[in-house]
RNA sequence: CGGGACGUAGCUCAGCCUGGUUAGAGCGCCCGCUUUGGGAGCGGGAGGCCGGCAGUUCGAAUCUGCCCGUCCCGACCA
């Protein structure tokens, strides 16, 4: 196939719009792949589209090769569909109504359009079931970004598992592992299948899969010994030892006036913020609960919810005055009445701590001893820390969650009563997981990990063509004769026969970032050859136009 | 939703502070000439509800208020 740039709606620009920052945004608008229609919400230029088909293409390949059945459900549903699962009050969801007034959500993930599906399975006969589709999510996101990288409206491939029990959800779970980790590659992308939360989705356990990228809205924690790899949220990292003075035999009363921060504690006592002791006071249902981190961590949100099992929140100046008889800056867990959760990093040494009277803290406060605390890991691990597998060193990157597996366990199939008959006859429900690609995203990506500063180095896969023939004045016969050598061989071929200048042509074939550039100008034209280079290496050699479908 | 920034030609921006006839530049686009292996040169031309509404004023791109939109940073997620 060739598709001659003179006849294609490809706009290319020389600058960058001024509001695009990521490296994927500027390149794929710039290379003329997309074009903005609001907050969120893109359009796919011709480019842009065969990029992304292709992409869908590989997914759908992978996805057949574990046994999904692709089918396809709609975007607009029925508000009762949400109602049964108790979604309706996600705050993402698009609600609108019909011109009778009956209310609508535009799907922004299918587990209830697939349960409901899912009813009429009726026997373990029928299972296991994996299904799939390709389609549109809208999600009234509270804040898109970055092009492609964060999107009100976009294409997803969702598929869903059916299993009579957990013993075939992990299997199902663990072959779409293995399909994603094929898709990735195959795709070019550098992704790492780490633990993640599962936020909204609920469930009992998900794994996301990021990509290290110079954008993106997730931090991957990875070990430089290549053996451990976290969404830094969740990351096990052991903290650097602190450093300590010597230890006291009972806490020592200090004052501290005006000292209301750690940074402002560490100084005033001549010991650095590892030798201080963090208290964050929160409430939990309805209790005021203590958490304590070493003065140099932060608190992770994230761990202190699951060690919670729900969520919490800081507490506020008067449930503090009422719990601790004292003002934020000078908390501390010895003495107080309710419970103390405290981080590992805590367990040993002697550490400056709150002394719950304003204005005055106590050295050498050391656990166990001076209190009692239920320990747990709930700081957030930090770049530098040891690797918990190997005691490397952790590096943390920015990245992108390009796919997320979910297993769901039988929440969706009990709402909607989707059951089978087991062996033994008895009713059971479904057995359930969830396992999802954005296409723009893992397209954005792609960009992210595959440029350089003259444009976008497409992997072979994904190019939306194979060959950019670049055709200089008087040249046009022969790069219409090696374009079409090139397309006999079954390779898609984008000619420049604009009339164009040679810069002009060679910096749009950069931009856009196809495999393969074939040059066809006087210079090659001497011997009767034209220019072949390759866009990731700048490598250059003349070849015969016979010879190219052997190159191929 | 909290914080910050921005909105003038297709793109990048100037003008605004200190209001004053016809709102500018570069690139892009159209026509002509010249040129032709890394975004050339010359000449001519088209293209603007200065985001919207209201106000102040003899007079508003410029000052004020409200609204809308977009981007960035945080709480959320493929």
């Amino acid at each position: 196939m060739i598709a001659r740039a003179s006849q294609l709606f490809l706009p290319t620009l020389r600058d960058a719009p001024a509001d695009a920052d990521a490296a994927s945004h500027q390149l794929l608008m710039r290379g003329g792949f997309i074009r903005q229609m609001g907050a969120g919400l893109w359009s796919f230029l011709p480019l842009g589209w065969r990029v992304h088909e292709k992409i869908e293409q590989i997914i759908r390949e992978e996805i057949d090769a574990i046994g999904g059945q692709e089918m396809r459900c709609p975007t607009l549903t029925p508000a009762e569909l949400w109602e049964t699962t108790g979604r309706i009050d996600v705050p993402i969801l698009f609600h609108l109504s019909d011109s009778g007034g009956r209310p609508f959500v535009l799907s922004w993930t299918h587990e209830e359009s697939m349960t409901f599906l899912a009813r009429e399975l009726q026997s373990y006969k029928e299972l296991p079931q994996v299904w799939y589709h390709f389609s549109t999510k809208d999600r009234d996101e509270p804040r898109p970004r970055g092009g492609l990288l964060r999107l009100r409206e976009f294409v997803m491939k969702d598929s869903y598992t059916f299993d009579a029990d957990m013993a075939g959800l992990d299997a199902a779970f663990d072959r779409h592992e293995k399909a994603y980790t094929r898709i990735f590659e195959r795709v070019g992308l550098d992704a790492y299948l780490v633990e993640a939360e599962s936020g909204v989705m609920g469930g009992k356990s998900s794994l996301g899969f990021l990509a290290p990228t110079g954008s993106g809205e997730n931090e991957l924690m990875r070990c430089e010994n290549g053996d451990y790899f976290a969404d830094a949220e969740a990351a096990r990292g052991a903290p650097q030892p602190p450093e300590l003075p010597s230890p006291l035999d009972a806490p020592e009363l200090v004052d501290t006036p005006g000292v209301g921060t750690i940074e402002g504690l560490a100084e005033f006592l001549g010991i650095a913020e590892s030798a201080t002791s963090k208290a964050l006071p929160v409430v939990t249902g309805d209790r005021v609960v203590l958490a304590l981190v070493r003065g140099d961590d932060r608190l992770s949100p994230e761990k202190l919810e699951t060690f919670f099992e729900g969520a919490f929140r800081p507490a506020t100046d008067e449930e503090i005055r009422a719990s601790f008889g004292a003002g934020g800056g000078s908390l501390g867990p010895v003495g107080v009445g309710i419970e103390v959760i405290a981080d590992e990093a805590l367990r040993e040494g002697q550490f400056v701590a709150g002394a719950n009277e304003d204005g005055k803290h106590l050295r050498g406060v050391q656990a166990g001893r001076d209190y009692e605390p239920t320990f747990a890991d709930i700081r957030q691990a930090k770049d530098g820390d040891a690797c918990p597998e190997c005691g490397g060193t952790l590096r943390i990157q920015t990245a992108i969650e390009v796919g997320h597996i979910f297993k769901l366990g039988t929440f969706h199939s009990q709402a909607f009563g989707a059951t089978f008959l087991d062996e033994d006859g008895r009713e059971k429900p479904l057995v359930m997981g969830s396992y999802g690609i954005g296409l723009a995203r893992t397209m954005a990506a792609i960009v992210e990990q595959c440029h350089d500063e003259h444009g976008i180095v497409w992997p072979r896969s994904v190019a939306p063509y194979d060959v950019h023939v670049v055709a200089l004045p008087g040249a046009g016969e022969i790069a219409l004769q090696a374009a079409e050598a090139l397309s006999a061989t079954g390779l898609d071929v984008l000619l420049d026969d604009r009339d164009q200048r040679a810069g002009e042509k060679f910096a749009d074939a950069d931009l856009i970032g196809c495999p393969v550039r074939i040059t066809a100008g006087k210079r090659s034209l001497e011997d009767g050859k034209v220019d072949v280079r390759d866009r990731a290496s700048g490598d250059e050699k003349r070849l015969d136009v016979a010879e190219l479908g052997k190159e191929a």
